[in-house]
DNA sequence: GTCTATAGCATGATAGAC
DNA sequence: GTCTATCATGCTATAGAC
């Protein structure tokens, strides 16, 4: 009987560190995702950490990877196709707005990590990445709502897609400083309010 | 002949520190931001630091205290009055825009310190108050603009001036991420196009 | 692959001479 | 008040036994 952990594949390994870093994130933010606390928190040697990851910025780019597919899963996770355009706004607003409210903490944590990515040259690819990837996914959603011609957008699709972005991204960040439910829940419906006049057709 | 420094008030060896600790914030990020950094970067020994300031946390404070000061001056320094409702919102939002687009590391830094600060529970109030204090003055400007009875807005000015604020947020956090000016331009437009529908009476 | 031990360095904070 | 020297701790990363 030896006291040697099982093998487990590095890709195993990368996954459970990477769980690990989340929660010390969520718990006790960017500046204590260390890698003892990481492999502690794992239940895992220190040594773990090397052999999964080279350095510490590896880590973080991985973590905000796999954020990065976790959260564009959630923001478009329910179907909307049954409302009308105004309505569609508020949902899809209160959507990205629920995902921060599911989860304040690590809403929170992921805020100090992107500030970080953003201003790491090793990292700023996965932060461009994610801004680019929202904005494309929004545009490919409004430009569907249209494709059953009731109506069209009057303004073009990509500039429409960064105020919604910038709209929801605002939203979370202030809800975030004063958990407000009932005043974000009012600006999202202003906001859906003034964003519907920039619908032209029956559905409007 | 000396080589002791010569006395100055604690209040300004505070400031000169906060000088400092601002140019390492720009320069290096928050990570950089230790109390060595910080004095070596004012020109003054690392003793200093703890007759200035009790903790690091504490001068952290200080920094965004005079960062929210400074701040809300710029953000309402340009008088608009002449101008439509949606010329204002406009150039409001072109105004906040600009001071990001003025010092982009600096901005970068200060979204990372306010990220910390919302952890920090003996930051949260500055935080809270930075917040507060914006929406605050933005409703105060939009009420004055009706003030000479020529057009109301349809919506609350509380929540408007939340839109309002989450909008200009929104729109400095994506052009920091892709400086892309012409984008932000063209959604700063569509952002006043669409809150101008708010307004009622003969200016509209 | 796995783990222990440790190198090598930076940190926040303090003690104590002047 | 001012400054030097230092303490105790924590960090990333690596070397090397198994």
């Amino acid at each position: 009987m030896t006291t040697t952990q099982e093998h487990r594949s590095v890709e195993e390994r990368r996954d459970q560190l990477v769980d690990a870093a989340l929660a010390v994130l969520r718990d006790e933010g960017v500046a204590a995702v260390t890698t003892r606390a990481v492999t502690s928190r794992a239940g895992l040697p220190h040594g773990t950490f090397h052999y999964c990851f080279a350095t510490k910025p590896a880590l973080f780019r991985a973590v905000l990877e796999r954020q990065l597919r976790t959260a564009m899963a959630a923001a478009f996770a329910t179907d909307t196709a049954a409302l009308a355009p105004e309505a569609r706004i508020t949902a899809g607003l209160t959507a990205h707005l629920d995902t921060t409210r599911a989860d304040p903490a690590t809403a929170l944590a992921l805020v100090e990590l992107f500030a970080l990515a953003r201003r790491d040259p090793g990292l700023q690819d996965v932060a461009d990445w994610e801004q680019r990837a929202y904005v494309a996914a929004v545009r490919a959603h409004l430009e569907a709502w249209t494709d059953d011609r009731r109506f069209r957008w009057t303004a073009p699709p990509e500039t429409l897609a960064r105020l919604l972005v910038a709209l929801a991204d605002g939203v979370s960040t202030a809800w975030l400083q004063d958990r407000d439910d009932a005043a974000a829940a009012a600006t999202i419906a202003l906001a859906a309010r003034t964003t519907a006049t920039l619908v032209d057709g029956s559905a409007s």
